[in-house]
RNA sequence: GCCGAGGUAGCUCAGUGGUAGAGCGCGGCCCUGAAAAGGCCGGCGUGGGGGGUCCGAUUCCCUCCCUCGGCA
């Protein structure tokens, strides 16, 4: 029996993927399954630039607005409701379509995941108020000792991932280097297609720069200041334009430094996204000018499927 | 036109008689339970043009050009 085809539409932000994920779907009877940090969260439309209703009324989409912003959220989460979905549009005899732009949930599903049980959060507060008074650093030697290998990938400095590997440590007794082996991602079972959309640099900057001014004609100043009254999790607090524009509203800066500064940290998020892309030698790159038409796009993928 | 200040990286600027740095920008990379987050690395340069002094000039001298401020 042939395996079941899974497909992956992913590039930076503002390369046009929505539009083109729902193109190739109509016309291969798929549903779409948001493979975004970001837009997974409600109340933020216009900030994490969700596909229109339009767009979501043509081809079922999933994933898109499900949690509350103040709701904590994280890849592992993802890839179980992920999968789910994989499941369920396959019992439709429809081909699930993944699109979006977060590198680590596509490269979760690509690669597996070990099951752990959620850490007690108390061992990671913990652990943040000793990298908060001694330092990154400090925890570093930690880890050397309880965990060489992971110690050995992961920089002095980089206290998040000194943290992750700590608690997990704490918690199982295991090292995470070894966990992390126990993986089993998607191409075991599936026929998996991923297509990258890119542009040139300048191109791309120079869409992402409309992007941001066209977000903010849509209203994201009022989406913000909403959001700026209720509690936002971890991760939804992130979402590029909020601190930006918080700043803005507490007269911190002026209306243009808070434009330029979401138009640069989008930049940088884009050319983060590339590196995290590139990576991925599975990806079949679509190298755009930026003139064709999302049909055509559409239409150069579907060729490359069959 | 005169006086003064200055022309060094994409931008703002520092420094030195032995061909040059910093911040930001820009580029590259890492990443597996916060990932639109977090971390690491890289100077990317006809030192305004021309001439002179000197073993050697971005640095000193002359000249021209340009910018800014003041006086006309």
């Amino acid at each position: 029996m042939p395996k079941e085809k899974i497909i992956f539409i992913v590039g930076p932000t503002a390369s046009g993927k929505s539009v083109v994920a729902v193109q190739l779907a109509k016309r291969i009877k798929g549903e779409i399954i948001s493979c975004d940090s970001m837009q997974v969260y409600k109340m933020m439309p216009i900030l994490t630039s969700q596909p229109t209703l339009g767009l979501r009324k043509q081809v079922k989409h999933h994933l898109i607005a499900t949690v509350a912003p103040a709701i904590e959220y994280n890849v592992s989460q993802y890839r179980r409701e992920a999968l789910k979905k994989i499941s369920q549009i396959q019992k439709k005899k429809k081909i699930p379509v993944f699109v979006g732009g977060t590198g680590l949930y596509m490269s979760v599903l690509l690669h597996g995941i070990f099951e752990q049980q959620e850490v007690n959060p108390k061992i990671r507060e913990s652990l943040l108020k000793q990298a908060k008074k001694f330092g990154s650093v400090y925890l570093y030697r930690k880890l050397e000792k309880a965990d060489p290998q992971a110690a050995a990938k992961i920089h002095p400095h980089d206290a998040k991932r000194i943290i992750r590997a700590l608690e997990v440590f704490q918690a199982t007794g295991k090292p995470i280097s070894v966990l992390q082996k126990t993986r089993k991602g998607l191409n075991h079972d599936y026929e998996v297609k991923i297509f990258g959309l890119n542009l040139p640099r300048e191109k791309l900057y120079t869409r992402i720069e409309e992007r941001v001014d066209r977000m903010l004609e849509q209203g994201l100043e009022k989406e913000v200041k909403k959001l700026l009254k209720s509690k936002l999790s971890r991760t939804a607090q992130f979402a590029i334009g909020i601190k930006e524009l918080a700043g803005y509203l507490h007269g911190e800066y002026g209306w243009e430094e808070a434009v330029r500064m979401m138009k640069q940290n989008t930049r940088h998020y884009a050319k983060r996204q590339l590196t995290w892309f590139r990576k991925e030698k599975a990806i079949q790159w679509i190298n755009l000018t930026g003139k064709e038409k999302p049909q055509e796009v559409a239409v150069k993928l579907w060729k490359k499927l069959y």
